[in-house]
DNA sequence: CTGAAAGCGCTAACAC
DNA sequence: GTGTTAGCGCTTTCAG
């Protein structure tokens, strides 16, 4: 059973396959009545044009490619898998597939340029990518060095002067975390960081930083901690036994993770600490599990879903979009938001994504 | 800039195209001398095939679907995610991608079948597709019925003779839950389950009951809990508060889901019921947080990234093998296997999964 | 072993 | 408004 083509269409309806191609693509001027005839005989005959022989045609092939290190795969936190998951989302609603490819940038030779690009870029099966979250620089050169349409999701650097970005602002959410526990009172309070490879994580403690200052505390190190590479809860533990023994005087800690404040949430609690009475804790992410931890963690929101739709708008955009001005190479930063919950030992206001009865 | 292609490559070699395409593809016999050649040229000139070309004349592109409904990407378990990605990682090595499609099934009216098929699949933008999850029946009727290349992955039906299926032995998870605790001396169990809709919660509840039996223990209903449909931490939080309200004499609890389980421990902990001295549980599906719950939970190992492997490799071998042969329409039957952490107060095996000091 | 040529199914000038 | 035709870039007989 042959495949039924545009050429069969054309010739059961009598007319020639550009009407046909025509009132497929809703384009130029086809006489209502031809129009409804072919129509019908698409109909009938259940046509579907082949996707292939219009990517071949077209040159392109609405497919957006998505790059992610493996790294980001790891950790217990989904957050970058929720990100990829609201493009995939988005991009449905514009017509376009995402394909998902995972690198090992531990296999670069950070020094050369032998980087190799995922398959589906090199040979143009996607029309362009989203690269999401920290990945080599030298992997995007070759990006821009080979003319890939690109956006970074949730990375950034200045260093890419002509590449769209979209990330979070998380110089204002440690801002924002700060100011809170400050505001409650706060004033020796502890950062705990992690790794901080990371340009959203350094952002995070340059906010903690400001906010300090604007509320004429010292900025003192001593306070703060950035840490080896261990899995985040188990660090946090670690950390609120250190804190312990070593008698640390602080009353409220940042801790740069949701599962890190957990973890530290849970030495303290096993050493008698009272959360929030005594310590008061703030994460940052908003992960699934902080509302329904114990302590209800008060945190900062991470809009992922919106980076992840924002990136997919901008590229269709940049590559669909003939009108696209480079102009518009912008870099978009979104807010965050301070979800309050029960770890600092306040309710300004309750918290609707909550709906748990505890 | 034009792009270069085999045409380019031919020429610049002196040969015809066809040779081109014969050692591209690794094909039929040309001399090691104007293979060499032709490679050189092709390094020269940094070739790489066009996929849109390739796919046109091949008539298949390399790309499997992946179709899963909605619901499955609400809760806070994040099973079905993680499913998928473990078939992007493996297509990924067999060179295949994989595009998602997210389904809305409260669309379709069940009765007729006015199931509209994602895009990709009826325009043949994918060679295959993987249906995650459960979805309506008329769904799958209507890839059989266009003779789309199906695997179902952790879902089953007698109704599909004809179609593969990948799942997991559900009712063998139920059985070793149930039959732990009653190896720990436990006769009074609760089942604490959901909406059973699901094919695999069912099972579950038959391997409970079939452990019972198989230990000479009455099955009564009177023990057995089925629900409505809201969250499952909530879920869980309100059975614990019956259980105490109602005083319900059971000594044991298998809860269907890893997060019941943590929703029910919330509840009897807060009155001060201790877990697992006076009442052990055991969970099911082993998500992340379950082991670094508090205390850790005794859970049935769901293996969802083999799932998703063996997925890909059965696609893959039915859609690009051609010696495959369709007595190879096998239901394949994962193993699980029960992960003994705190919850029931034994430590038969310490858990080397859960790496975190506590 | 290599080349010529006929598609694969669709789009888009351009002509009528 | 509609038809003709020349590609898009590759694979695959079938000759030689």
């Amino acid at each position: 059973m042959k495949r039924i083509t545009i050429r069969d269409i054309a010739e059961k309806a009598g007319v020639s396959v550009s009407t046909v191609s025509l009132v497929l693509n809703n384009k130029g001027y086809v006489s209502s009545e031809t129009r409804k005839k072919i129509e019908q005989i698409i109909e009938d005959y259940d046509y579907i044009p082949s996707v292939h022989g219009k990517n071949l045609a077209r040159r392109y092939s609405n497919l957006i490619g998505a790059v992610i290190s493996d790294v980001h795969f790891y950790p217990q936190e989904k957050f970058y898998t929720q990100l990829f998951l609201s493009m995939v989302i988005n991009a449905q609603k514009m017509g376009k597939n995402v394909l998902l490819s995972i690198e090992h940038p531990e296999n670069y030779n950070t020094k050369a340029e032998n980087i190799v690009l995922p398959e589906f870029i090199r040979d143009r099966s996607v029309d362009g990518v989203i690269v999401i979250g920290d990945i080599p620089e030298v992997f995007i050169s070759e990006l821009i060095k080979r003319k890939i349409p690109t956006v970074l999701a949730n990375y950034y650097s200045i260093k890419f002067k002509d590449i769209l970005c979209i990330t979070v602002d998380n110089k204002w959410g440690g801002y924002l975390a700060t100011n809170h526990l400050v505001s409650l009172g706060h004033k020796k309070i502890c950062f705990l960081g992690c790794m901080m490879t990371h340009p959203s994580l350094r952002d995070r403690l340059e906010g903690y930083k400001e906010a300090l200052r604007d509320n004429d505390i010292e900025v003192d190190d001593k306070y703060i901690f950035t840490s080896t590479d261990i899995s985040p809860f188990e660090y946090g533990y670690q950390m609120g036994m250190y804190f312990i023994e070593n008698k640390i005087n602080a009353t409220a800690i940042f801790a740069i993770t949701d599962l890190i404040a957990m973890g530290c949430i849970k030495a303290l609690k096993n050493h008698g600490v009272k959360i929030p009475d005594d310590v008061a804790i703030v994460g940052y992410d908003d992960i699934n599990v902080s509302a329904i931890s114990d302590p209800k963690l008060t945190t900062i929101r991470n809009p992922k879903e919106r980076v992840g739709e924002r990136a997919i708008e901008k590229i269709v955009d940049m590559v669909y979009n003939e009108n696209f001005a480079p102009a518009y190479l912008e870099h978009v930063v979104l807010p965050v938001e301070l979800v309050v919950r029960e770890s600092c030992g306040s309710s300004n206001r309750t918290d609707e994504s909550a709906n748990i009865i505890l």
